[in-house]
DNA sequence: GTCTATAATGCGATAGAC
DNA sequence: GTCTATCGCATTATAGAC
């Protein structure tokens, strides 16, 4: 196999990993047996294993990019666009409910650990958090576009963790909703 | 020294330790090192590191348990009490800032190791949940006090989730004061 | 480019002296 | 009750054959 495809694949099966079991609890021998190649392999692709950490990020900033830019496409109006942030909980439930937030578990251990990607990590928060804001503005929300961003950002966050943690898929519903409310009020 | 105090040294210093750098990453070489012991001293007290996870739990319920009552005998009605517990994330944020919320981030990060005492973690959100039930409830909410525990304390969690990456205590004082007038109309 | 073999380290856990 | 010494295992990382 020629050298791209190997990595890819091994970023790949990481990023997987990571957000099942966490990073650190992720060992190559996880990404060899899910990869199926050796653990020497792995130098030569990387020099070490935050390498992978660092392309595994890169690769979830980059469908991040991709799913942003998808959604301003096909959402109509601003308001539209946001409620295609509130709805991919609802999609991603059954993940969310076994790992939790992708984005958030990620951070939280790079934060715990003290990590040098920590930084780069929280820039998939960023990502969000521009966007949204970009959506407040084109609400007429200039003033406080970005205190509201986060504050969306926060509720996703803290539903994650407590509907993870209790697994309440109807406490999880029912807080959607009232994301929704309160985006509907703000209009 | 007598056993009870040596134990107790032991699961204090893994409380702390296990907050900072995880429990994962916490090994019984840094206990060890905080405590003053051999490191096979530890298999007196405890047959294994689960066991003392086990123990710190039982701490943090303990001294988690004694706080709700002080704030219930303290607190003049159950708006004052409700606000003792949003503002315990001001007193604490030099913490928060640097290692999250601690009931957040131990239940997320045994979830994530699928650990088998996740659902004892998951018991301190509970002590809350009921807490702040009860709470609503004497603010005359007994239809959805439950639901407005739930709801506050996902709020909560997702404000320090963010705080804590972003490193950004304005963000987290204004989520705060949105938790406030967000009480305020409920009364 | 991928493999096997292995070095070097750190971990949880055990045995036995004192 | 606490220690030292050590086992067995898993980990990251390297060396060198193919």
């Amino acid at each position: 196999m020629n050298s791209r495809a190997t990595r890819e694949s091994i970023v790949e099966a990481a990023d997987e990993l990571f957000y099942q079991q966490g990073f650190e609890h992720t060992s190559f021998a996880h990404i060899a047996s899910a990869v199926k190649i050796s653990r020497g392999n792995f130098y030569y692709h990387f020099k070490a294993k935050d390498e992978i950490l660092d392309a595994v990020i890169d690769l979830r900033l980059a469908k991040t990019e991709a799913m942003l830019e998808k959604w301003e496409m096909e959402g109509e109006g601003p308001e539209d666009r946001i409620l295609c942030f509130v709805h991919i909980l609802i999609a991603n439930w059954a993940k969310i409910e076994k790992h939790g937030c992708p984005v958030g578990t990620l951070s939280a251990e790079l934060i715990k650990l003290d990590h040098v990607a920590k930084d780069e990590a929280t820039r998939l928060f960023t990502l969000f958090r521009k966007w949204l804001a970009k959506q407040f503005e084109e609400l007429g929300r200039e003033a406080d576009a970005d205190e509201l961003a986060m504050h969306l950002l926060a509720r996703s966050q803290g539903v994650a963790t407590l509907a993870s943690a209790f697994r309440d898929e109807i406490f999880f519903k029912s807080e959607v909703e009232r994301m929704r409310s309160w985006l509907a009020s703000l209009v």
